[in-house]
DNA sequence: CACACAACCTGTCAGC
DNA sequence: TGCTGACAGGTTGTGT
């Protein structure tokens, strides 16, 4: 489910739910997510304030009142689900951090493949080594064409693989990278190094363009996605190429080109979907 | 150093 | 219906 996208609409959704209340009680039911959460967390946690929370990257960071903060990261099957005061809490098979809030609200941190993570942090977080060589914010300006090109300088591997490496740039997963090469007609197969000038530009446009659309869809993603009230994010309807293998895309569909659809293959282990006639 | 790949763990879906 | 294998949003550690 999360890449940037979802990760900044469970952010939104826990802000109202944490910001400016005190943890009552936090019950962490597993420790052994990707890494062992802290023994010491609840501890930390209980009676503290939430000040503010940000995302940086896949990661969502709690700010408390004092010193030191926590970070979670949602994994590849993570979950958070907010039940105000009131609301009944369905109880899940893989709800490893329960956090209850003094004004009665209950957070719910879920996730079956435990590949998520919660730590804590100190009070300067961006020092945490998550954040330490991470890559610029896709939705800030300090990621630049000519930053990703100095990035990307003399890289052999793929762009597509190159998008996903955090430190190249934050938060891009492997939907967004298929639809951001889709959009900016670059070969998701060429050398990350090959970029020009011009195609950096397009390329750092097209992120940009496809998160932000995802964001205000409410967090796209695959079947299963669901913002912290429990619904269901929608965007899921409006990929361009990711996990449409044989579809014809938007470009094609309208000409006259004869193009055999969408293309699956495999890099660095990962589905990459796109369109032979639209990408060079 | 840079890159490709396996591993982590569980759930779901297609095919037989 | 039930079994098996392929595959899934991410990250890290290992091996070439």
């Amino acid at each position: 489910m999360p890449e940037l996208p979802e990760v900044e609409t469970v952010r939104r959704g826990l802000e109202p739910a944490m910001a400016g209340q005190r943890f009552k009680n936090v019950t962490v039911r597993r420790h052994d997510l990707r890494f062992p959460v802290p023994a010491d967390f609840s501890n930390v946690l209980r009676g503290r304030k939430v000040q503010s929370l940000t995302r940086r990257g896949k990661y969502i960071v709690v700010h408390l009142d004092g010193e030191r903060g926590f970070g979670l990261h949602l994994g590849m099957s993570g979950r958070v689900r907010v039940f105000p005061k009131g609301t009944k809490r369905e109880k899940g098979a893989h709800d490893h951090i329960i956090f209850e809030m003094e004004n009665g609200g209950v957070i719910v941190f879920n996730d079956p493949r435990r590949f998520g993570m919660a730590f804590l942090t100190g009070d300067k977080w961006e020092d945490e080594k998550f954040f330490k060589a991470m890559g610029p914010e896709p939705l800030e300006d300090v990621f630049t064409p000519d930053g990703l090109r100095a990035k990307l300088k003399n890289k052999k591997a793929s762009i597509k693989a190159a998008l996903l490496d955090q430190c190249v740039v934050a938060g891009v997963g492997n939907i967004y990278a298929c639809e951001a090469l889709y959009d900016a007609g670059i070969h998701p197969a060429r050398a990350a190094g090959s970029l020009t000038r011009a195609e950096a530009g397009k390329l750092v446009k097209a992120v940009r363009a496809v998160l932000k659309r995802a964001i205000e869809a409410g967090g796209s993603s695959l079947r299963d996605h669901r913002t912290t009230d429990g619904n269901l994010g929608y965007f899921q309807h409006s990929f361009s190429v990711y996990d449409r293998e044989g579809a014809l895309c938007l470009s094609c569909s309208g000409g006259k080109k004869s193009c055999k659809g969408i293309r699956r293959m495999v890099q660095s282990g990962r589905s990459t979907f796109y369109c032979p006639v639209k990408q060079k």
